[in-house]
DNA sequence: CACAATCTTGCACGCGCGTGCAAGAGTAAA
DNA sequence: TTTACTCTTGCACGCGCGTGCAAGATTGTG
């Protein structure tokens, strides 16, 4: 265990010392590290023993450079609020890390800084771009294909319009029939859907296809409320507004919401605010399952979307060669709890 | 408006592009994009105009190569399931970018994998790592430093006994004494310790303090529970456990938890399954004021951490040249509400 | 107007590694 | 053993920019 035996070039261990150390060329060191790489096995072992005892490990800025793929990718989040976004970020660390990406995090919730978001990728020369925010708009996601460097925008746990964009998302219209049907079996008659905020270029589908699948299948046009963002306060406030000193017997009878952050805001108004029981009085729906979902405090009915197959699909559309058609929507589940 | 006048080298506009369309060097075009060069204005603004025109960016990767500083801090983290984290990611990510650092995100969930995720920061040379994990012991810590090719390690949000890391925390003695005091007060006499996992090397000092300072000022020792993570449902479980069946004269009056999310935990337990109320059979304290905790249905008495100064004294230690003493403390503020 | 001090600009060199090709080593078939 | 392959290795060149220095341009002073 040789302590410190760095060479004397500035404390920097690279290729070429480990390529002296072993007795070959610096580019069989390369060879060494990369797996597809035809090496002997010899070859490559001298290396790694060179390369462990020296503490070598490869620059990838200086890999990034001469290649011109960096494997890195940004990702970009505008939404802090909502738990969901830890869940999806935990899912796609994981699964990124594993498959050799590296992911450069950027904050992008003052909205005007969104084309510094940009300017970052392009700075850091990242293959692509992942969004998992949720105001970026047309103008937004324009300007970034625009001036983008990058190979690849991909829209991530939302629909998307814009054909320069590869949306990565459950499938909204099936789970919101799903929803719908689920909630008119339970003998709901009456529901109100909570809505986030609209964009045009990522979108989610739900309020829409809830709102006419509802009526054409079970009468009436259901209420509909919306919120700026998706945070249980704002939530909170819009349903307070809407529903306190309402009449009972004008009151739904369930609150569909677009998700599981704008159904617990519901849910602790319903009961705080109002005094009133859920599923009795009113009942409630969600979506994204996120943890807290299944806490005794909400046990709430909600639609888990398949992350795991998501962030792995993402992985497989980073590494293709394709340019269209690699949208795709997955199947969740939706999972009763005593909510609704 | 031109478009696309990228030059014929393979669709990258570099300095050289620039200077030859702004007539100047590529030196030049270099000095006019670091904030410090000594540059005239108009060879400043021509460079600008002509960088504009041409959709220059500088590349990061070969400015960080030549000049091996990085401007990118790795930010670990292993603990996705207390929403607190995505307030400190959102106050990191935000005032990180506005003073030019760039955040490569790691989980490091998989603990037998830390070593990866230092192998990752090390590949990339960043600067600094930042943990804002829990469960990074002495061994992690310690082979981290010896592997280490960055500059500094941070522990974010968190004390360190280790001399060779770098703390920012809030002051855990100062906030917990005054939540003794708060909780002594209010004339609560029997309160349980709700206490998050124990590492070495990054460690939260509330409980010690808690415990000591109660039984010299105010009697008794208070009894003591842990969760072997800051997880809600998992501070329920335990919370169970330790209460469901008890007489109701050995109950605590107050829960005093280690954060916000056992709080939440031991609230939802406290209500729906031992059926008491809060504050009135048993109070319950936290600790972070994560959003959620003034929501109706918590209404939590917690303690909020000062991150954006924090956040801003982890830019300074990024900035600084010191390599010593660099460890702080700051104070909080307790958040009265009405969980106790 | 001359001279010195200051500001501004240009450049050789190097950062560490990948690409594409050509030479060398090793192996199988004749 | 020879010939024809295949596998493995080495190398010139370039990726885009920063550092440190020296030459040139500019300004101020007497």
């Amino acid at each position: 265990m040789a302590r410190e035996k760095r060479p004397a070039n500035g404390g920097n261990v690279t290729a070429d010392d480990v390529a002296a150390a072993a007795g070959v060329s610096r580019w069989t060191v390369g060879r060494a590290f990369r797996k597809d790489a035809s090496i002997s096995s010899k070859a490559r072992q001298k290396v790694m023993m060179a390369a462990e005892s020296l503490g070598y490990v490869p620059d990838l800025r200086a890999a990034s450079l001469a290649s011109d793929r960096s494997n890195l990718v940004a990702l970009l989040i505008d939404d802090f609020a909502n738990p969901h976004k830890l869940v999806m970020m935990e899912r796609l660390t994981r699964i990124l890390r594993r498959t050799g990406w590296d992911i450069l995090l950027v904050n992008t919730l003052d909205k005007d800084d969104a084309g510094h978001a940009f300017l970052n990728a392009n700075q850091r020369r990242v293959d692509a771009v992942i969004l998992i925010g949720i105001q970026f708009d047309d103008d937004v996601v324009d300007a970034a294909l625009h001036a983008r460097r990058f190979h690849k925008l991909i829209i991530f746990a939302r629909d998307s319009k814009n054909p320069n964009t590869i949306s990565i998302a459950v499938d909204d219209i099936h789970a919101m029939k799903e929803i719908a049907n689920y909630v008119h079996e339970r003998g709901y008659r009456k529901p109100m859907f909570l809505a986030g905020p609209r964009t045009h270029s990522a979108h989610l589908l739900r309020k829409e296809t809830f709102v006419d699948y509802w009526q054409q299948h079970f009468g009436a046009e259901p209420e509909t409320e919306a919120v700026v963002a998706y945070d249980p306060a704002l939530a909170a406030e819009i349903v307070t507004k809407a529903l306190v000193g309402r009449p009972r017997d004008q009151m739904p009878d369930i609150i569909v919401c677009e998700n599981d952050a704008l159904a617990m805001g519901a849910i602790d108004v319903i009961r705080h605010k109002l005094g009133l029981r859920i599923p009795d009085d009113i009942a409630v729906t969600g979506f994204d399952d996120v943890p807290g979902a299944a806490s005794p405090n909400y046990r709430l009915t909600t639609y888990r979307q398949p992350l795991t197959a998501m962030a792995e699909y993402l992985v497989e559309v980073l590494e293709s060669d394709e340019d269209n058609n690699l949208d795709r929507k997955f199947l969740g589940t939706l999972i009763p709890r005593e909510s609704a």
